[in-house]
DNA sequence: ACATTAACAGGAA
DNA sequence: TTCCTGTTAATGT
């Protein structure tokens, strides 16, 4: 704790770019951060959104590679920064970090999993369902509450639907009652019958 | 059919 | 003023 740092990033502020070495790895204290990359023609997607209880950027410091991926607040967030000798001193001495570090990839690698599984056998609306569930995950994101506070505008290059599709689904979802639409964001009402939504 | 892009008006921050 | 939402028309697969 004494060596992390922690800085407030202003919405919309990069938490770290593509290219940049990597010299931390990040956590999400407070906020939301989307991870994203821009297409050789020139199109932004999101890969994944980060909330508050969330690490990432481990794979580049592991590989002591630079970043792959642009991070950027959806909202003001506070942010955790490990420095890379803090993060490798704790990889080499301490269990109960490797085990912690064991569980986020192992989750997050079944978070991908579930996603493509997602995108090839699931409708529109169901993804949006499924995917808004999976950003409830207890293990990779604890202490999370119900409300979401992503815009459908940024959900649309997330879940990989135009902002027009993705508003018809959460209003279908609303209809539902598993969640409420509002403004800049989603209130998740039912989780599981999220999980469940099958069209 | 069904999703996407483009465009626009009205409301929120 | 800028961003977000809800909606429609045109277009594409």
């Amino acid at each position: 704790m004494a060596e992390t740092l922690v800085r407030l990033i202003p919405s919309g502020g990069f938490v770290c770019r593509k290219g940049d070495r990597a010299e931390h790895w990040i956590g999400i204290v407070s906020g939301l951060v989307k991870v994203s990359s821009v297409s050789p023609e020139g199109k932004p997607t999101t890969f994944i959104g980060v909330p508050s209880g969330g690490w990432f950027g481990e794979g580049a410091l592991l590989k002591r590679e630079s970043r792959r991926y642009d991070a950027i607040a959806l909202r003001s967030s506070v942010v955790a920064y490990m420095p890379r000798n803090t993060f490798f001193l704790l990889l080499d001495t301490n269990v109960h970090f490797n085990r912690f570090l064991l569980v986020q990839l192992n989750e997050r690698l079944g978070q991908f999993v579930a996603m493509v599984e997602h995108q090839r056998f699931l409708r529109p609306d169901a993804r949006v369902a499924a995917e808004l569930a999976a950003l409830f995950n207890p293990v990779l994101y604890p202490g999370n509450h119900s409300i979401l506070p992503i815009s459908q505008e940024e959900l649309g290059p997330l879940l990989g639907l135009s902002r027009q599709r993705v508003n018809s689904a959460l209003h279908r979802l609303e209809r539902a009652g598993l969640l409420t639409v509002d403004y800049g964001g989603v209130t998740v009402k039912d989780v599981q019958g999220l999980r469940e939504y099958a069209g």
